[in-house]
DNA sequence: CTTTTTTTGTAGCGCTCATTACAAAATCCT
DNA sequence: AGGATTTTGTAATGAGCGCTACAAAAAAAG
């Protein structure tokens, strides 16, 4: 069923689980952040030796990408869903921002692992990466609105990327999820009575 | 004038200005963060030697506290002077949204120097003390708010903290202060619209 | 069996980090 | 002048980092 399964390679047989230790390293990448997290942190947590950890993996950083990957393929927001051309914009922003202050409030890791990846410190080829999957969640959140408001989606991106980039912080400060919630529904009660209310001539001022 | 100025000491006398030093690490901590600012940076950027750094400032921790305390002298918010309780409260968050704007996206260096340093990611000494004045400045929000909205203090802070913290990152992120300001004034609307919108009772309209 | 291929564990590489011994240099006090 | 005291530059410390050489071990292929 699985593309990526090798059924029967030569050689000695890898004694670990891949995926399974990509899950475990993504759950740490996610909960400490990289630079504060080792290669001893992640050999010792998956349980291997670093050789078996770079013929995997070849590097920290590759690991890290495909971390990131997986991240956003199982525990990312439903962008396209949430933002569906079908639904009014307000609600679609409500239901994005609600997922966001659940998601990030919740599980194992607070916050989320792309936007406070993306403010990296140290590496500045991890940072970059995190970086290059925000711009392109940015991207589709940008095309989701354009279509509906042409003028101002700059504008409404802006706002939105700058919410979520504020739970993901808030949830890292220990705000919990219920409270995240709450200022979710602030952030996007009366969404559409700004953006009707300030420049209903659709100039751009 | 100045009541921490030593005017004349024994010993041989130091090669370089100690307030400006200070100035430059203030900077640099702002502009690449704690982990990614060796010591070797430092003593470069100052132009002196470890010993003279050590002498000087005790150590790495410590200066970053030195520079987190004059970057909230020198370049912090006005809080108290924006929520003064002689204003209309929600007047008093757009000022202070806007403060934030303005302060986090023009200067040398992008976004909040507390709030970036608040989620350090290796070091735990020096995002502590980030996180100490965070929680003091938060504190004192919260004051300033439970004054007028006893009853949504908690709340109203925390979306006020959950913005500035967005704005923070937007910033760092390579929004430009005008899209900022822009960003600010719709969560500022969107606090008031809330404020008034949700419990009508008993409290100013 | 032998050969080939891949993974394994041990051990260590070179590098950067924050920090410091040490002695010479520069100033004040007597 | 002659200590006393503090800063200076040189050089190095130990610790941790990401990463790898190497040879033994385990499987398939011949």
């Amino acid at each position: 069923m699985s593309a990526t399964k090798k059924v029967s390679t030569r050689g000695r047989p890898r004694a670990f689980d891949k995926e399974e230790a990509l899950a475990k390293a993504q759950a740490l990448f996610h909960a400490k952040g990289y630079d504060a997290l080792s290669v001893a942190d992640l050999t010792e947590a998956i349980g291997i030796n670093p050789p078996s950890f770079y013929a995997a993996f070849g590097s920290k950083a590759e690991l890290y990408g495909a971390a990131l990957k997986r991240y956003e393929e199982k525990e990312g927001l439903d962008i396209s869903g949430a933002l569906a051309p079908d639904r009014p914009l307000d609600e679609g922003v409500a239901t994005l921002l609600r997922q966001a202050a659940d998601n990030y409030g919740s599980g194992a890791a607070p916050g989320c692992m792309v936007i406070e990846g993306a403010r990296g410190t140290a590496d500045q080829q991890a940072c970059s990466q995190a970086r290059r999957m925000l711009d392109m969640s940015r991207a589709v959140i940008d095309a989701a609105i354009a279509g509906r408001e042409p003028e101002r989606a700059e504008l409404i991106t802006d706002y939105i990327m700058m919410t979520m980039a504020g739970l993901s912080a808030s949830a890292r400060n220990g705000v919990p999820a219920e409270r995240l919630r709450a200022i979710a529904a602030i952030a996007s009660t009366q969404l559409s009575h700004h953006i009707e209310g300030i420049a209903p001539k659709g100039t751009k001022q």
